[in-house]
RNA sequence: GGUGCGGUAGCUCAGUCGGUAGAGCAAAGGACUGAAAAUCCUUGUGUCGGCGGUUCGAUCCCGCCCCACACCA
């Protein structure tokens, strides 16, 4: 390996990345950026699986405790904080490390965004008004109307991608599509992607067991102390959102029990086919 | 024991005025450039409880039986 290398340790949830990535970083006694959407936010701890307080004295992890549910995070936000904190690493190590599974946020990392002008704070509310109000196929139309190069050729069946994209138009007079050039960005390190896998029967057990875990651990407890915040993006997170469910009235506890492991199966299903895809580059 | 109501896809159920059946969920696969643990797309043959009968043809009508639930004894 060539010198300032960061090495990718990617797989679905449960699967063992962050012991993983822990001995990796001892190994070439470095450094961990995490590579996921939610356990950068220090007011959710037993339900997103974050390293232990013990494992994050051992090793230094970014994005981890980093952000507030109140922040605004995103894939770009991510992608600035990465690359931040990988210039830092590399300053006193040649390797760096970053683990995790949201696929968006390590395809922002290695390839980059597009720059893409804000969408106006006002035009975003008044969109996903209007959309609460008049539905799918009222964003189509207005799609239809404003952009239609998006109509022809994005996603029209998707809701929040539609908002996005007719946000930008009304906020900057062109398309989304003429913002994504497709280009994939050349960072002046290596990347080096590591994909972790096994049988699919035996990571469900271990999501099963691992929600039972935090189930003992007191996880209904602190979705119990976040239940006010539940609109918060950071909140639309599995293990709490059933939760609330539950707090609600709106399901019983074992229901909700279910439920967390059905969509965590659900959320690593997507992820390794993220993975599978960058598997091969 | 009697009466009623059911027995249809892994689950919950719809339906066929008789021409071998379809939704939701689950499951599997996929997409994804500022919500991404989000959002969205694709995929449905199953002795239509069993055995007989009527019929050109029964999952549907008739008879008997089995199973489940409810009520009455």
């Amino acid at each position: 390996m060539k010198e300032n290398t960061c090495i990718i340790i990617a797989g679905p949830t449960a699967v063992g990345k962050t012991s993983y990535a822990i001995e990796l970083a001892q190994k070439y006694n470095t450094q961990i950026i995490s590579a996921d959407s939610r356990q950068c936010f220090r007011e959710l701890n037993i339900g997103v699986a974050k390293p232990s307080p013990a494992q994050l004295e051992t090793i230094h992890h970014y994005f981890i405790n980093s952000h507030s549910i109140h922040d605004e995070v995103n894939a770009k936000v991510f992608e600035e904080y990465a690359i931040a904190a990988v210039y830092k690493i590399f300053e006193t190590n040649d390797f760096a490390i970053i683990a995790g599974g949201t696929g968006l946020y390590i395809k922002a990392f290695c390839e980059g965004l597009d720059d893409i002008p804000e969408v106006n704070e006002l035009v975003n509310h008044k969109i996903k008004e209007a959309y609460k109000i008049h539905g799918l196929a009222w964003l189509q139309s207005e799609i239809e109307k404003h952009d239609p190069l998006y109509f022809s050729s994005g996603e029209i069946e998707n809701p929040q991608r539609m908002i996005r994209a007719l946000g930008i138009k009304l906020s900057t007079g062109q398309s989304i599509l003429n913002f994504q050039s497709g280009k994939k960005f050349k960072r002046n390190f290596e990347i080096k992607k590591i994909h972790l896998e096994i049988p699919r029967e035996e990571l469900y057990q271990r999501i099963n067991n691992r929600v039972d875990e935090m189930m003992n651990e007191g996880l209904l407890m602190e979705a119990e102390t976040l239940f006010s915040h539940k609109h918060l993006n950071a909140l639309q997170t599995v293990g709490y959102k059933e939760l609330f469910e539950y707090i609600d009235g709106r399901a019983s506890l074992p229901g909700a029990v279910e439920n967390i492991k059905k969509n965590t199966r659900h959320f690593a299903k997507r992820q390794i086919t993220w993975f599978k895809k960058f598997q091969d580059e």
